[in-house]
RNA sequence: GCGCCGGUGCCCGAGCGGCCCAAGGGAACGGCCUGCAAAGCCGUACAGUCGUCGGUUCAAAUCCGACCCGGCGCUCCA
């Protein structure tokens, strides 16, 4: 059984879910107000790997991720480029799976968008209203979070010691500085929806317990995010849950952030690393690699050494696919995984998630098969090439064991080469491999012929 | 200030009481292969020690305390 670490219980805890075999997942996704950057993709990668473990597992499951398309940030950039904040989200919105698509994250089986549900959060802060949780004042409404039991859970702190931190509130109506808003009243020129408590639009923290409620049910099984997401906005999320009675989730996950140079890596300290142009700059399963060799929980050091360094390997992962690629271990081929190495590898991962540990165990099997194979032992490689390709799957790994589509005329300078070869021209060889290199095309010699590949 | 999380070889990074004189990847070096290279494969070396200082224990990278450094939250943030 698969364990994790939950952030509510600050432990290693086994997996208990609501139902047997099926999993309900909520994970935390972006607000659109701007290009997707490497962080966003390393927790949606975490969360890919968790989703492909546990139905690599046998479990059923139900993936949900948000999109948040309205927000003071979105209703910002949207005035400072003068157009509409729709326009704005929809732009990045765009882009957001564009680069989650090229990192391969299965799309979430729902992608609930905050606009679409402000019916229904107006609805549940009408419930908190009249449970006597939550109150009004003159910008909006608000949870009091002193009635909330054991608010404070996620952040592991007291009330007490959150109001003492908390920031002053400009407005003083509040009647803690710890209470949140559910509820903003709107000001001109916003975009706004109707509600009893006059026209505005929801705090950010409502969406996310009205969506993961409505579309997961209560008490569903795992809520995740980055790890900054744990206080307030979890915690507050829950808040509203409790204050509501009912079960929120069994089960908190948070992963943790990724540092370029030891620094955080944020839009606001600028030093803002784009998904995009790291997908585009260089093989995507590099990042996904790089991810898998470090633990989700800790923290990621990403720079262009540490990217290259990654890619290196993923190349030495295809170079193993190549060489394999005429096993067949297909259903029915009678070659099946080696049940000892995939009952290794469960041990690993079901010990919260330790992806490293898996990469570790690929990395030795890819070093044994070569061996198997040196001495021209087929049928001791097969059962561990089968393993290998089982946990890849399981981890999103896909190795790529395809010649590349290489252009007429590089195929042809090739060729000559060859013929320049055959004759023990040299001179001319060489000055064909170096235009073919020059080209952006690199030549590969082996006993069985000479391939071509991008550089 | 309060709370949380880290500091492991040249780099990234697992391990979190005995299986650790510490995995794996990258880089380095050597060999095989090659007309020569590159690539690939194989191998070797690199941490006598796991931020520092104390403590607990038969036993500590792993537990406890203090301190130093870095990150996160308490404010928009994955």
């Amino acid at each position: 059984m698969i364990h994790l670490f939950d952030t509510a219980k600050g432990a290693v805890v086994p997996l208990e879910t609501r139902e047997p075999q099926k999993v309900s997942m909520y994970v935390c996704g972006p607000t659109v107000d701007g290009a997707p950057h490497i962080g966003h993709g390393r927790m949606t990668l975490v969360f890919d790997v968790l989703r492909r473990y546990l139905e690599w597992s046998g479990y059923e499951v139900h993936h949900v991720s948000n999109v948040t398309d309205i927000d003071d940030k979105i209703i910002n950039r949207a005035e400072r480029e003068g157009r509409e904040p729709a326009d704005v989200a929809r732009e990045f919105e765009a882009l957001w799976w564009e680069g989650i698509d090229a990192i391969g994250v299965a799309r979430p089986h729902d992608d609930p968008h905050a606009t679409a549900w402000v019916g229904q959060m107006v609805e549940m802060i009408g419930a908190l209203v009249e449970r006597g949780v939550a109150y009004e004042i003159s910008d909006g409404v608000y949870l009091e979070v002193s009635k909330v039991d054991g608010y404070g859970l996620l952040a592991r702190q007291s009330l007490d010691s959150l109001q003492a931190g908390a920031r002053v509130d400009a407005n003083g109506e509040k009647r803690s500085p710890v209470d949140f808003v559910l509820w903003k009243k709107s000001k001109p020129g916003e975009p706004t929806w109707p509600s009893p408590w006059g026209d505005g639009r929801p705090g950010w923290h409502t969406e996310c317990v009205v969506m993961s409620l409505g579309l997961l049910g209560d008490g569903f099984d795992i809520h995740g995010g980055g790890i900054d997401l744990t206080f307030p906005h979890h915690e507050n999320e829950r808040a509203q849950a409790v204050a509501l009675g009912r079960p929120f989730a069994r089960h908190w996950m948070h992963n943790g952030f990724v540092e370029v140079d030891g620094e955080k890596m944020s839009k606001s300290l600028g030093n803002f690393a784009n998904l995009i142009d790291l997908v585009r700059s260089t093989d995507p399963r590099s990042y996904r690699l790089l991810v898998l060799q470090s633990h989700y929980r800790s923290p990621m050091e990403v720079t262009k050494d540490t990217i290259a360094q990654a890619r290196q390997a993923i190349h030495r992962l295809d170079a193993f696919a190549r060489r394999t690629a005429d096993i067949d271990s297909s259903p029915g081929s009678g070659i099946e995984p080696d049940p000892a190495l995939i009952s290794k590898f469960r041990e690993v991962m079901d010990g919260d998630l330790n992806t490293a540990g898996a990469m570790t165990l690929v990395f030795q099997l890819v070093r044994t098969v070569n061996q198997s194979l040196d001495i021209d032992d087929l049928a001791g490689a097969e059962p561990a090439v089968a393993a290998v390709r089982s946990m890849c799957q399981a981890l999103g790994l896909e190795l790529n064991d395809e010649p590349e589509v290489v252009p007429d005329d590089i195929i042809a300078m090739a060729e000559e080469r060859e013929a320049a070869r055959a004759a023990r021209d040299f001179g001319r060889a060489d000055s064909l491999r170096d235009a073919i290199t020059g080209a952006g095309w690199i030549l590969d010699d082996s006993a069985g012929g000479t391939t071509i590949r991008r550089a």
